[in-house]
RNA sequence: GCCGGCGUAGCUCAGUUUGGUAGAGCAUCGCUUUUGUAAAGCGAUGGUCGCAGGUUCGACUCCUGUCGCCGGCUCCA
């Protein structure tokens, strides 16, 4: 006899079946319309297929496409994604019979599958037609997906049989990192009839149940993410339970793609990249420059009312500077090559020296700076063989990827008394750091950037007060850029790491400080342990832009290690010197990024304060161009970014072209409004004749709007 | 950095398959028009086809290298 099995719904009613039951029969309790939508199940938190047996007491949510508050349920998507890559190595395998399947997982909003194809029959684009069409036939075929498991022995001679040593791989490591775990196949249809593939499932019932489906696009991949692996292709695409759906998401993505900072940044004149300048250095453009001018002193107004020193340090540093911080040669990957003096250069190619004695040499430290780096941190930071006499070692500059050791510098070049304690010092400062070339992206990753950064010096008992500031000067600007749907990310420190620095007493006080000051955001927030820096916890930034993307900004940091490192101290209330805490805070991360995201956020339509022109004055006639200069000249008292379009079009020309710049308020004068001392307003995203206000008035209230940075365009006839 | 795709006028793109040194729209300039809410008409200017080699009588077109961009992979103190 089976054990009785209860299940728990989602609403707290229990059904009651005699023996193991499934899913589907749930389902098929609770209703006929529900058995029918049911996609998968969910039995105490984890998907499964519908026909799963459920053998014990459980809870259990049936998983269809919508959820009970009609939003689309990620499950869902994620069996139907899963489901389709299946039908999708089907119709490939049948396009291309010697193709090798390797893995193919759902994404957030695609799938893919690594495919590893013979060299003489690559995959190409134009492929991609029959492809799809074979998938349309095997989801009209409405096969079942039936799921089997096979004895691990016989599983491993059927899958070495098939000559495919990625699907064996593949059981192997499901074997070792569950050894208990059973090996599953997945038939589309009939196990020894139809395709099948080894996985571990769930999917949706049939083939049927996926309403649309598409190949998108082909990357290159290596197995195991191993360059030295084999190559295979990675081929996308995505599937939805209806096509409306499918419909609505690519129009998501032709939103985004006209939202695309590098295509708005072209078209509004904000910023340009030249290949003779080099790869990821933005050149700030005029209309680009009155944006960033404009965030950097908000900022710096916002800056001043929390306390903080304006600082200015050059771009470059001594490598003896970042010696001493650790960050040379430790990231050298990662930053611009040192700048070595012209004589040592010149003496060095005389004498024939090596690139490798000659690097070696560049990051050779003296005895005077090892012995004191070694004991302020208390062991041995530079190990011997980089010590090197004073007449080897190379001197040159480093271009500073962070800012750092500069206002360490400044903080150290008088002496502090806890009384003066925190001091902070902020720094539009521009820093170069090497990335990748295959990861530079328009203006949110580059090469050379300006961070909004600060660092703040102050006591351990600070610290909690400190943080907390920084959290609120962030939630000040975001606020005030409409962007208020934003998440931060705690890291913290893994509990088994040994890397970390600072005593335990320091970490969980600093923890605490963060986890404390994140949740007076009133924002959700995670905790991540192991995703702490080395030297001190730190907070991020993840904003959601309005169509729904995610950007991670700047960070929160707290450091006791260069404080050490440095020999900072002041002078505490027992006269005694102690070791101040270091907080790093560039709470947009960098002006180009921060940039590149209020681009995508807002499509190019700033608000007014932002907008690089803020009125445009458009004469209906030369007649009028007169007037149209004194509106401009009068809205420039002002201090409004206002210009005169007196060109030989007619005013809905003018009109368009105005638009497309995204320009706030055209001013459209004729002799109408000359006569009367008026303007008649086109207001941006209203497609119509707003009404004529008197000019004075007009003036005053963008002048308003403006001072008070307001997020929407306020001013009404 | 790796794989694939792509580089033609300030911008968006055609032309490259089948080699005979380029074409459109917008922008710019000029003329006509004097205009009331998303483009009036006509004309002109503008390109050593990313760069460097090679093949060829002849290369935007074919080949090699290189630089850059895009999509992925990897990376991001």
């Amino acid at each position: 006899m089976s054990k009785p099995v209860t299940i728990t719904l989602p609403d707290g009613k229990t059904l009651a079946f005699d023996g193991p039951t499934t899913g589907l029969q749930v389902a098929e309790k609770i209703g006929a319309r529900l058995a029918k939508d049911a996609l998968g199940v969910k039995v105490d938190g984890e998907l499964r297929d519908l026909t799963a047996p459920i053998t014990h007491d459980a809870k259990v949510s049936i998983v269809t496409y919508k959820g009970r508050d009609g939003t689309i349920s990620t499950d869902a998507l994620y069996l139907v994604r899963h489901s389709a890559a299946h039908i999708m190595a089907e119709a490939i395998q049948r396009v291309v019979p010697e193709a090798q399947l390797v893995y193919g997982p759902p994404l957030e909003d695609k799938f893919y599958y690594d495919i590893k194809f013979p060299d003489n029959r690559p995959l190409r684009e134009g492929d991609f037609a029959k492809i799809e069409e074979e998938m349309k036939k095997i989801v009209a075929e409405d096969r079942k997906f039936t799921r089997y498991e096979q004895a691990r022995e016989a599983c491993m001679t059927r899958l070495a049989s098939e000559g495919n040593k990625y699907k064996v791989d593949n059981a192997e490591r499901a074997i070792k990192a569950d050894p208990n775990a059973a090996l599953s196949f997945y038939a589309t249809g009939e196990p020894g009839k139809n395709f099948e593939d080894l996985c571990r499932g769930p999917h949706v019932p049939s083939t049927g149940r996926i309403g649309a489906i598409k190949v998108l696009s082909l990357a290159s991949s290596f197995w195991h993410g191993d360059e030295n692996s084999d190559r295979l292709t990675r081929v996308y695409g995505t599937a939805f339970a209806t096509q409306a759906e499918m419909d609505a998401y690519f129009a998501l993505k032709e939103e985004a793609a006209k939202r695309d900072h590098r295509v708005l940044g072209k078209q509004l004149h904000l910023f340009h990249i030249d290949e003779a300048v080099g790869q990821g250095l933005i050149l700030w453009t005029p209309n680009g420059g009155i944006v960033r001018d404009q965030l950097q002193r908000f900022i710096s107004e916002e800056l001043v009312k929390q306390g903080y020193f304006q600082v200015f340090t050059p771009h470059i540093g001594r490598l003896e500077l970042y010696k001493t911080s650790g960050h040379f040669p430790y990231y050298k990957e990662s930053q611009f090559a040192p700048v070595i003096e012209r004589e040592a250069l010149e003496e060095l190619s005389k004498s024939g020296c090596s690139c490798s004695e000659m690097m070696h040499r560049v990051e050779g430290v003296s005895a005077r700076l090892a012995a004191t780096i070694n004991e302020r941190t208390a062991k041995q930071t530079i190990t011997p063989d980089r010590v090197l006499a004073d007449d080897k070692l190379i001197e040159g500059f480093m271009l500073k990827p962070m800012n750092c050791p500069h206002h360490i510098k400044i903080f150290n070049s008088r002496a502090y008394s806890y009384r003066d304690l925190p001091i902070r010092l902020a720094e539009f400062g521009t820093v170069y750091r090497w990335e990748q070339s295959g990861e530079l992206n328009g203006m949110t990753r580059v090469r050379g950037f300006t961070q909004d950064d600060a660092h703040l010096f102050c006591t351990e008992d600070q610290v909690a007060a400190e943080v907390l500031g920084c959290l609120s000067l962030v939630k000040i600007v975001l606020g005030t850029l409409n962007m208020n749907n934003y998440r931060v990310r705690v890291g913290l420190r893994d509990p088994d790491g040994k890397k970390y620095t600072g005593t335990a007493a320091q970490w969980d006080k600093a923890e605490a400080a963060c986890r404390d000051a994140a949740k007076t955001l009133g924002v959700p927030f995670s905790e991540e342990p192991g995703e702490a820096a080395f030297y001190g916890p730190k907070i991020d930034f993840v904003v959601k832009d309005v169509i729904g993307r995610e950007w991670q900004l700047g960070t929160v940091q707290v450091d006791y290690q260069l404080p050490v490192r440095f020999g900072l101290s002041y002078t505490g209330s027992d006269n005694k010197p102690h070791t101040p805490v270091m907080i790093h805070r560039a709470p947009f991360g960098s002006m180009e990024r921060f940039t590149g995201v209020l681009i995508e956020h807002f499509a190019g339509a700033f608000p007014t304060w932002l907008s690089p022109e803020q009125v445009r004055v458009l004469p209906i006639s030369e007649k009028t161009n007169d007037y149209a200069q004194k509106v401009a000249a009068t809205l420039r008292a002002k201090g409004i970014r206002a210009t005169v379009d007196d060109g030989n079009d007619r005013v809905q020309g003018k009109i368009k072209v105005a638009a497309e710049a995204k320009i706030p308020y055209m001013a459209i004068v004729g002799p109408r409004d000359a006569e009367q001392g008026m303007v008649s307003l086109r207001i941006r995203g209203v497609e119509k004749d707003a009404g004529a206000m008197p000019l004075a008035t007009f003036a005053d209230a963008i002048a308003a709007e403006v001072a008070e940075r307001r997020a929407v365009l306020g001013v009404k006839p």
